[in-house]
DNA sequence: CGGGATCCGTTACGATACTG
DNA sequence: CAGTATCGTAACGGATCCCG
């Protein structure tokens, strides 16, 4: 178990890090922010391994960003606490950033797609009308997200949605080729995207509000 | 020289951290927000060895994030590329989270504060009026900063200002314990700043904008 | 004196194997 | 499923030395 190595500075920013800095801490997170997983469910990581992953939650234990559940049934569960939460704007900022960089030509992609629930759910709020509501149903690659948006607050988790308004289908790549702002947004919505009912209206608002979001991020 | 264990993920949470994720990176970051440094300067972070330094800086050059200038005349000079400067907004979100925990019990001032200067800037730039503009020194445990604010953009830089309007004089303990919390603004403005003319107005003006900054970030 | 380079002991990480 | 245990390797920390 690791436990050195701090900065120890009074400084704010040293202090974050000292949470949250060392390696796979923040993409542990990340995934967290898509909802409550299981450690299987993170050791899907590429490359991460076992002991990494256990030293990296107790710490978040410890540190107050995660609880684990139900460890009594023999289904642990781990769950971002309302700390936790909060580190959805350093991972936003962070994936503004990084969408600046192409990606490496060895890239692995992802066991899950969590990865798209926090910059999804960041980059709308800041642009969504707050009288706004929906619920849709998005699926990437055939995963599905829910993406809820109840008066202004929104909220992105993986799984489908219990009762969608609508669903959009699209795939990981063309999303990240819009972020990246290598693909024009008419491009996606026109041929990289599919939009369907009950509610089309409602799909349509959502395509809107990711319009919008991706704007935004890429000023 | 490092360059293995990368994440070489397609997430652009993971692409950034590819960049700046390593130890050291941010917080030589964080340093070259307030302005130009040299080498000796940044060594001056307590705890850092020489040869990371190089490393931190040869890669963050090749990334894009920095310039080094002037090695001609011997005075090697690191500064932010415009790539650089964004990553402002991630380190002011690491200090706004990092404010929600206690610091260490053994910490160790920083051998110089330009910590502040990111923060300090990211917070005010947030809460300014559009049409404001003035020119204070700041001095923090005197050590001088020059706060400018030109028609709504704000800037914070490590030294003093040529031709300052006004100063304010405060410790870098009593800003840390209003960040944190942990003391009310309006007991800091009564007794732990001096504020001082020529223009005496922008000083009240400037303190006014602190005010709203902090407590913008308190939320 | 500023701007490193080199060396070496220690710590953290990565991979795999194994267990309650 | 949810972790331990072990071990080789890469990265870090501290010190010293070097060169213009």
């Amino acid at each position: 178990m690791s436990g050195t190595r701090r900065y120890r500075l009074l400084c704010p920013i040293a202090r974050a890090l000292d949470r949250v800095g060392d390696r796979w801490t923040l993409i542990i997170l990340r995934d967290l922010h898509a909802g409550p997983a299981r450690f299987s469910e993170l050791q899907t990581l590429p490359g991460i391994a076992s002991n990494l992953l256990t030293d990296r939650l107790r710490r978040l234990e410890r540190d107050g960003l995660i609880t684990r559940r139900g460890a009594e049934y023999g289904t642990t569960v781990y769950q971002l606490t309302d700390l936790g939460e909060r580190t959805g704007a350093i991972l936003f900022e962070l994936a503004t950033f990084g969408s600046h960089f192409p990606a490496d030509a060895a890239v692995s992609k992802p066991g899950n797609l969590r990865t798209i629930a926090v910059t999804l759910r960041m980059a709308c709020q800041r642009v969504v009308e707050p009288d706004m509501s929906l619920c849709v149903a998005l699926i990437v690659d055939g995963e599905p997200f829910s993406v809820a948006v109840d008066d202004g607050i929104v909220d992105v988790k993986a799984g489908a949605p219990r009762a969608p308004e609508a669903a959009m289908e699209t795939s990981y790549e063309a999303m990240i080729a819009v972020i990246d702002g290598e693909m024009r947004m008419d491009d996606f919505t026109a041929h990289h995207v599919e939009l369907s009912g009950p509610d089309y209206g409602k799909a349509e608002a959502f395509a809107g509000l990711l319009g919008r979001a991706i704007n935004a991020m890429l000023t």
